[in-house]
DNA sequence: AAATAACGGTTCAAATAATGAACCAGCCAA
DNA sequence: TTGGCTGGTTCATTATTTGAACCGTTATTT
């Protein structure tokens, strides 16, 4: 692994649920040696992509990628456009609603609205999501590049739940009616008892570049309600996807 | 410099303005050579720090920058909490009010709002703000730990124009007057023909860890403008550090 | 249309930077 | 005191990074 992956998979070691880290602790789950895991610190803490707590001595993320994520929202406004109608989906579903954008192989979850429900599904931000067994997933692979999918389809996939489908053929059915249908459905791919609804949003090419998508608790999801919110979260993604792209929807008329 | 500082040197060189950029560009600008560019911009796509667009193979700030700085933002809802009051402050000033977090040596404007008159003061996202030269600068450093001031009066101190101030003393003592007021004062200190005041936004600790600033061309500003502003800025930032810090008001009344 | 220049990308011996076992010193609990 | 934990440091060994020269393509320029 470089140098610089390395350090990279020091800052991936922080979440929302532990968002400081001592060295010690960074070594071990790194696996890095403490003198390397502390040197990339230092290094990463010099430009700014971790600060040293002065009390704690833990670490954490830094102001330095704040400033890039900002620069880089600067010319892709995703978070700032989509966010308005994720609320919006989030009002009229009751249900949780969550916005992704791709990234290397799988979607990160940028923006989460959450139900009033104690029964809920929860998604943080920043949690990873794999393309083969998320309704988000589906939704992006039926518009994806060819080789996004292809080296989706061939790496191993793992089944989350007993309903997660691993096989190809299965998958790249789900996906063909996801683009027929113009969302897709996920029902207890990824964790039993949920039941989830996506549509991805697309770029100005026609490939998709993130999703929309709503997770409910199944048991108090009807047949017509997945059917209700598969067309309202179609229309968002629609929706943010024209709000990005000016108003090129032409462009938004491939078929993959 | 550490291989870390190079890969991280590279994702610098982006800007608003300059969000996308060549390979040979990126070579070029940062002094390295171009499979050394090259190799640091894989292993940093590898893991989304960096985006290559399909077409022009131009290469752009990556979404996993967006993840990390999501889950910063989730520990420390630093822009969470302060923009609203920044935009409550350019509502009411009708000028420049921009928001900056402390990072490494410099301030970095994580929000801005401008005001829809033509003639007025540009700050873009992402730019950095040198400490000693600055309404923000000085705010900050007026409630900065003392080895960071020390560090920042240490080094060399660049005259920006005719009024920057650049003897440690004669830094000391805006800095002690900004402490006494409650807000900085900057006159065409870093920008000829801008007048700033700013006030620093602080941590539980009672440190500061950024600062909200107004800027306004210096031609329609008045003196008695300049102290309504100042009353208001450090009305902002007060608000801010309280919303950051619960209700401990007393830890904020330490003085440096 | 030919020539030129600039582009992104690749190779491999040589140079340089990263590595990690062993080492502090400080803190806390038993 | 002991023992075990913490963050932090050192330096000979080792492995990674480096860059001149290379390729094939794609605009420009003549």
């Amino acid at each position: 692994m470089s140098t610089v992956g390395k350090a990279i998979s020091l800052l991936e070691l922080f979440n929302v649920d532990e968002p400081e880290l001592g060295l010690s602790d960074l070594a071990r789950r790194s696996g890095f040696d403490k003198a390397t895991t502390r040197r990339l610190l230092i290094a990463l803490a010099g430009r700014g992509f971790v600060e040293q707590d002065a009390g704690t001595r833990h670490y954490r993320l830094g102001a330095g990628l704040s400033r890039l994520a900002r620069i880089r929202e600067a010319r892709f406004p995703f978070l700032q456009t989509a966010v308005p109608l994720v609320r919006e989906l989030a009002a009229s579903t009751v249900e949780t609603v969550h916005l992704s954008e791709f990234g290397v192989d799988r979607l990160v979850t940028v923006h989460v609205e959450h139900p009033a429900w104690a029964n809920r599904v929860n998604v943080d931000i920043g949690q990873l999501l794999p393309l083969h067994s998320t309704a988000s997933g589906i939704a992006y692979l039926a518009f994806a590049r060819d080789e996004t999918v292809k080296a989706c389809l061939a790496g191993s996939l793992d089944a989350f739940t007993a309903h997660t489908l691993i096989e190809p053929v299965a998958i790249s059915r789900s996906m063909g009616e996801a683009r027929a249908r113009g969302y897709s459905i996920c029902d207890q791919g990824y964790e039993e008892g949920v039941i989830s609804v996506a549509a991805a949003i697309r770029a100005a090419d026609g490939f998709a570049l993130g999703t929309i998508a709503v997770a409910a608790p199944k048991a108090r999801t009807t047949a017509a309600a997945i059917a209700e919110r598969g067309l309202a979260v179609m229309e968002a993604a629609r929706e943010i996807s024209i709000r990005l792209n000016g108003e090129t929807l032409q462009t938004l008329r491939r078929q993959a």
